[in-house]
Formats: structure tokens, sequence, C-alpha cells
DNA sequence: GACTGGCACTCTATTAGCAGGAGTGCCAGA
DNA sequence: TCTGGCACTCCTGCTAATAGAGTGCCAGTC
């Protein structure tokens, strides 16, 4: 048997109820706060069938109904519509993160902002250095065996590494490095440097230049590419708090202990298509520790590439398509930022 | 009235119990668990003096006796013999501390080390710029009116800021710049550089020059010092949980968005003594979220210098001698390491 | 004067019992 | 297909009673 368009509205307005008194919805107080038009005893079968199918759950009998996971993510695909933001939002986007200074600011100030806007736990990643673009590679001389390399990205993150040379390389060669090595490299993508930097080292014809320049290439290799170091940011921990203890089945333990690894999550927010926000509901999550919140994120960069990820996790019983439609907004805002620069 | 020895004992005894425990303690179980050598009802007069005098409390009549903050300070101040790390802890920092490949893999590695061995909240503030001395800057010609100025510390921090010059300067001038600056300023503390920066520009005879020289030292000044941008790590929150949500009074919401001001936190590890651990206790922290909480702190850095401080926060009730003992062989042990480079 | 045993007292925590209420499932009828 | 009615279940809150822990105080002893 399917789900006819009252069964869904419904549950609609299970979900809605729910999250906004955080107890179980019983036929009779759902008739009275929306107008469904029918009798509670009407909505009791359509909640029989619900809970069939798994939308829906008694925490005890005579108890009213809580949505499950399911009942959700049938909510997001199908029952939502993405609310714009208000201006008032919109404005308190504008103004948190005007006059950012550098990087670090505006990941700070995203972060916070995306905390405070949806009352939730917030994460944004740093631009991913694979997934940017070098802007300049610049060499240092410190000794005469020894170079120091920075380099700057699109993104503004800026990256320094030693080299140690096989040999004493003059002055005059340094800048020859230099200037071969922008060449190539200035506004490649890191991801798409690795066979450059090979070619680098083949184009080489004198022996001696060869050896400095295949230890310039290892070094760009291994600690550029490679070494992908991603950074986080997270704000909002307190916000866990909210709604009592209840909403993490007892302890927040398992879930502080999540956010303290920074591999997890990464792996919340990583993984992200282009332009669209992703909504990862209780048991969707693959971490144990987990289960019992959701995790709405988005990628964000210039134009249409995602170069970060951001996010926000709380508790299943969260208002999706507010929060939803904040991480959209801010991660195109974020964006459209890191294309001004 | 002061307190005789046996007074002393019975507080020790009662806060070690109560740290174990967590439970309220009478003079029976008292008794029972330390040899005393008196009988219960002695042990109750002497509570009635430490009470009297604000060591201890009553939750409630027929009740046992709680330590005060105050309670908890005579321990720590008078009643304390630290207690040297096991052997095992010895070799637990080793292990953990070994292989860190940066400054930031070393600041990482120390914060969790601190929380594990704690099992509290753990702070470290990276070495400070202000308190690092200068190892080396360079100067790398971006164009012909702009120069990176880079600045590498004694403690492994490289900080890098772009110059805007007042007219083309030729690469010659670069190097001598270049020798000038590191001539003045390699291997002073940075908090002692400003008027050193001052005399550099005097010294100039070149009109031309000293314009140059004082485009430099405005970003010397401005960014290198003044801007003292503390950086932080933080691990273990989830310790909080630890002992229920009765260590905080209820809540763990207070502590939690302390927990994210990097301001409060700098407050609480800052301004330390050398080779002293401070430790404060409940209402003695100044910040009103952390009446419940306690903090033992201490500065590291090479040699009796400090560069940085780190500590631990927990609730009032926690194992003084031996997180004490902890947070001072972790902040030598890091000392150390920074000092081998 | 310091310590001890005894005793009455206070307060908490636990338990059981009971009433009220919310919510359900089911059935018969419109 | 929907609705009203009804019996049933289970949670919640309240009260009362009890047990137990711990205290304060007092009188007596060393």
């Amino acid at each position: 048997m399917s789900l006819d368009d009252r069964k869904l509205e419904v549950l609609r307005a299970i979900v809605e109820d729910y999250v906004d008194t955080q107890e179980p919805v019983g036929s009779k107080a759902l008739v009275d706060r929306h107008k469904l038009g029918v009798s509670p005893a009407t909505v009791r079968n359509d909640m029989a069938v619900l809970e069939e199918e798994g939308y829906i759950r008694q925490p005890h009998t005579s108890a009213g109904r809580v949505p499950t996971d399911a009942g959700y993510r049938l909510f997001v695909d199908r029952l939502t519509r993405i609310k714009p933001l208000s201006p008032a939002e919109r404005r308190a986007i504008e103004r948190f993160m005007v006059g950012a200074v550098d990087l670090d600011d505006v990941v700070h100030r995203t972060v916070r902002l995306l905390a405070q806007l949806t009352r939730q736990v917030a994460v944004v990643q740093y631009p991913s250095l694979s997934r940017s673009s070098v802007r300049h590679l610049e060499l240092v001389p410190i000794s005469t065996t020894r170079l120091m390399l920075v380099m700057i990205t699109d993104t503004g993150r800026v990256e320094q590494r030693l080299v140690e040379l096989p040999g004493p390389v003059p002055d005059g060669d340094v800048w020859e490095l230099r200037r071969r090595v922008n060449e190539k490299l200035s506004g490649q993508r890191l991801a798409d440097t690795p066979p450059l930097v090979q070619r680098l080292v083949e184009e080489c014809d004198d022996p001696e230049r060869k050896a400095t320049m295949a230890c310039l290439a290892s070094v760009l290799l291994e600690t550029l590419v490679e070494r992908s170091e991603e950074r986080l940011a997270l704000a909002g921990t307190a916000n866990l708090t909210r709604g009592g203890v209840l909403d993490f089945q007892g302890t927040l333990r398992p879930v502080l202990e999540a956010l303290e690894e920074e591999v997890i999550l990464l792996k919340l927010i990583g993984d992200l298509e282009p332009r669209t926000t992703r909504v990862r509901i209780g048991d969707e999550n693959e971490i144990d520790n987990l289960r019992s919140a959701s995790v709405v994120s988005s990628g964000y960069g210039p134009g249409t590439t995602i170069v970060g990820g951001l996010g926000v996790l709380g508790p299943t019983r969260m208002d999706y398509p507010g929060t939803i439609a904040t991480v959209r907004a801010v991660a195109r805002y974020v964006g459209d930022l890191l294309a001004q620069n």
C-alpha cells in the first residue's frame, strides 16, 4: 500500500510538531494544531499505516508518535520546500562576514556564523590545498644549499617548506629555477601539478641543474600534494546541550568524542557534489557515535568548483528546512567571497 | 582557633574520599577507610570546626560533608605532596611525543597527551610570537615594489607578510636590507625588537633607503609585534561528561561556551611564572562560567623562559596531586623538546 | 581538657499505591 | 472511507510510609 497525500500530510505534521515540542505527538493534538479536516480517529488509522511502514514509532503504548530516521528522510526528500532566508538572516550574514581580513578570519567567522544561525554545531573545512590553484611560488635562498619554498594559493593559503639541495647553487640559478617553476605551475590546480612537476625535471639539460630540480620536485610533490593536511574549524559545541541531553540518547559523550577526531569531521563534510546540500540523518551516518545525529553539509568554492566543505551537526530532531537553507546560503556566500579575491 | 594536625588530616581524608567516590563523606565512613585512630564522634567534632571555618559544607542536614573551594585550596597548598610520575606515565609521554614532525604536530600531540593522561580538558597555547626569538628574516622580491617578508622563530613558527615599497628597489639593495635586518634582529626576542627596528631606520643615511626601511619597519612592527595573534589547541572536551553532569552544577553549557572563547582560554593559561604550576580552584577563576571548574596550568619553553602556556580544566572535584604532577611533567617535556631545536 | 558512646533528630531516597490523563486500537455505524 | 464511542494500556504525578545515613549534643570516662 502506498501513502496517499493525507498520510504524507500527517507525517509532515508529526515531524513539525515533534521538532517544535520535542514531545511525542498524539492524534488529538495533531488535528487541533493543523487543519487536517478529518477526525482524530482517521488520523490514528493513518498513523498506524505510517508506523507499519517504519516512518514513525511509539516510545511506548499509549504515547504519541515520534518520527523515525526514515520518517525524517521522507520528510526531507518529499515534504520540504526550502524556505528562502529571511532578509534579517541575509543581513546577519553580511554583517557578520564583512571586514574579514584574511583566510583564517574568513573561516573562523564562517563557522561561528553557521553555529549562531542554526544554533547547532558547525564545521568548516579550510580550502583544501589539493583543490586550490597555485597563485605564486617563491624560492628563498636560506644558505647556499638550502632553499625555502613558499607557495601562495588562490584561496589565500600560504605554505612553506625547506628544501635541502644536493650542492651549492648560485643565486642566478635560483632566479632561473623560480622563473621556470612559476611558468609551469602558476594558475594550475594543485591536484593537476604532479605530471607538470615531473616534466620540469625532464626538461633540464644540464645534469647538475637536473639534480637540483629533482630535489625541489620531490619536496613539491611530497609536501604540497600528497600531504593534503586538511584543517578544520569547529564552533557551537555548547549548542549540543540545548533541549537537554534527551536528544542524544542519554549522553553527549560519544558525540563530543567524534567531534574531536578530525578524520571523522572530514568524512562528515567530505565527498560533496557541487551546488547541492547533503543531509545525512541518524543511522545514515557511518560513524557509530553519531547514530543519533544528523548532518547537513555543503561544498563551497568560487563558482561551481569545490575547494572545501562546511556543515552543521545536530540532533535528528532538527529544523531541516531552516538548517538546509542556512547552510546553503552560507556556502554560497563564502564561495562568492573567495571568488572575489 | 587554629587547625591542629588531626583536623587537617580529616580534611585531607574528606577531599581524597570525595574525589574518589563523588559522594558526600560521613564521619563513620571516614574512620572506616582511614586509620585516624579516633572515633566517629571525634571526627564529627572536627568536622564541625572545619565547617565553621569554611573548608567543608553539608549539601543538607544529615548528609556527609563535601569540600568547599577553600577546602580544596588548603588541601592543595598544605596537604599535597606532589607525587612523582609513574614510570609508565613517563614512558607514555615519550612514546606519545616521539616522532613529532613540526610545531603543529608537537602542539597537537601535547594537547591530546594532556587530555589523555589527566582525563580532563586540555589546552595548549602555541608558542607565543612575542615571547619567541627571531631565528632568521628573509626578504623576497615579488615585484620591483613589493617584498615578501618571511620570519622564522626559534620555536619553529613561520610568519609571512607582504611589504609595499614606496618605489622600485634594485636587487642589490634588497640584499643589503636583508643583511642589516638580520644583523640587528637575529637572536632577539620579538618583544625586544621595537626599539631595534626603530634604530634600523635611524641608521640609514641615504633618504631613499631610509624610506624603504621605514616601510619595512612599519610592517615589522605592526604585524609581527603588535598583532600577537595567539593560537590554541584544545582536546578532551568529551571528558567533561565523565562522572555525569553533576560535576558542573547541572549543565555543561556554560563550560562549553567558555571553552569556545579563545580570549577566555588565553586568560586561563596566561600570566604564568616560570617553573611553577598554578592551580585555580572554582571561584578563583574570574570567568563566571567556570565557577565550578578548576584549572591547573603551567608555562613552558626552552630553559627557564616561557613561550606559551598549557593546562587542563576539570571539575573542582579533581585529583589535584596527580593532575599537577602531570601538567608539570608535560610542560617540562615540551620545553626540553623546544630547546633541542 | 580531650575523647567516646549513646541517643534523639533531621533529612533524603526509595517504594508502593492510587488517581488522572493521554493516547491507542478496534468496532460498529453513517 | 470516515467517524464516534469505548475499553484498554501505560505514563505521570501525588501522597504516604519506611529505611537509612548522618548529624549534633550530652553525659560520662580517661
